[in-house]
DNA sequence: AACGCGTGGAC
DNA sequence: TGTCCAAGCGT
């Protein structure tokens, strides 16, 4: 859950998911949807579905893998997360090399390549300071001091040297490029998209919903109805060849949503039926919030519910 | 190697 | 409002 996502917003999410899957073999035999509809709103989805395959892999193994190669062949587990759980839950001497570390490395070293080219570079200078006895005698501490020191002293802009330990060693401080460190390549512009979804319920309290395909963005997902999402502006009449049903469709209103790489746009058009019929599925409407909804879907139904 | 892949908080 | 970016991984 922590790749890519702060602590802040894993911790609910943790709490939620382990006492659902209290098991690996829990998780193993849990259906996928039941463990995404657990993570829906966390995002990066793919972690969810690696997760759910690595709980298999683990489980038709009969145990988690006690080395770094073993780990980092199960779904989901790169280089940093091998090397975390090697350090943190088995106490091998592996250094995980995360943003917090490669900020404080490439400090300490004034390694000033642009990432991601500089990777390497600064996973050879962590591997040294890993080789340091303390280090690898308490490996967990050694991974978490690292994490911790990037998180609360040598952070992103303007990190706070004042108060840090390896002030005196630090070479881009010594240049006084401390701040300019690790040096990123410039973003790309961020398109724009559009799209039109559809809000359809009936007098059984329930409304049309339908799974995204599993693999690509917010895979295995559950949405509603709606467009592609394009470059261009939809017209009505044109978004309405997707309708799921013909029927007296009304504005609700436009939701905004900024993923990482691109914005879209999307017109919410809603509607009411006796019986609600299309590609899909009906789901009760007081059951929305165990739905594995994205959040910018949970922005549409917010936007059609209040309109 | 570069890109696709979510979200929400901090500033 | 916009911008940055967080305990990365898979392709």
């Amino acid at each position: 859950m922590l790749q890519q996502t702060t602590v802040g917003a894993v911790i609910p999410y943790y709490e939620r998911f382990v006492s659902r899957f209290p098991t690996v073999r829990a998780l193993a035999d849990s259906p996928l949807d039941a463990v995404l509809s657990a993570w829906a709103g966390l995002g990066y989805y793919a972690r969810a579905r690696n997760l759910h395959a690595c709980a298999r892999a683990v489980a038709d193994s009969g145990g988690f893998p006690s080395d770094l190669a073993g780990l980092q062949a199960l779904p989901g587990i790169g280089a940093y997360t091998a090397a975390a759980i090697g350090a943190i839950a088995f106490g091998l001497p592996a250094v995980p090399v995360d943003g917090n570390v490669e900020r404080v490395v490439s400090r300490v070293f004034a390694i000033d390549q642009p990432m991601p080219a500089a990777k390497p570079a600064i996973r050879d200078a962590a591997l040294r300071l890993g080789a340091d006895p303390m280090a690898r005698e308490r490996p967990s501490d050694f991974a978490q001091a690292l994490f911790d020191l990037g998180a609360t002293v040598c952070t992103p802009g303007v990190p706070a040297c004042g108060v840090c330990p390896w002030v005196g060693a630090c070479a881009a401080r010594a240049l006084g490029i401390q701040a300019s460190l690790p040096r990123k390549a410039p973003k790309k512009v961020r398109p724009v998209r559009y799209g039109v979804h559809f809000w359809l319920t009936d007098d059984a309290g329930c409304v049309l919903l339908r799974t995204r395909p599993y693999q690509g963005l917010l895979g295995g997902m559950t949405e509603l109805p709606g467009t592609a999402w394009r470059a261009t502006p939809w017209a009505v009449e044109d978004a309405m060849a997707d309708a799921p049903m013909a029927a007296a469709w009304r504005a609700a209103g436009q939701v905004r949503h900024v993923f990482t790489h691109f914005e879209l746009i999307l017109d919410v058009l809603a509607a009411h039926v006796p019986r609600v019929e299309g590609a899909g599925f009906a789901a009760r409407l007081d059951a929305l919030d165990d739905a594995a909804l994205p959040s910018v879907m949970r922005k549409c139904v917010r936007m059609a519910v209040a309109s």
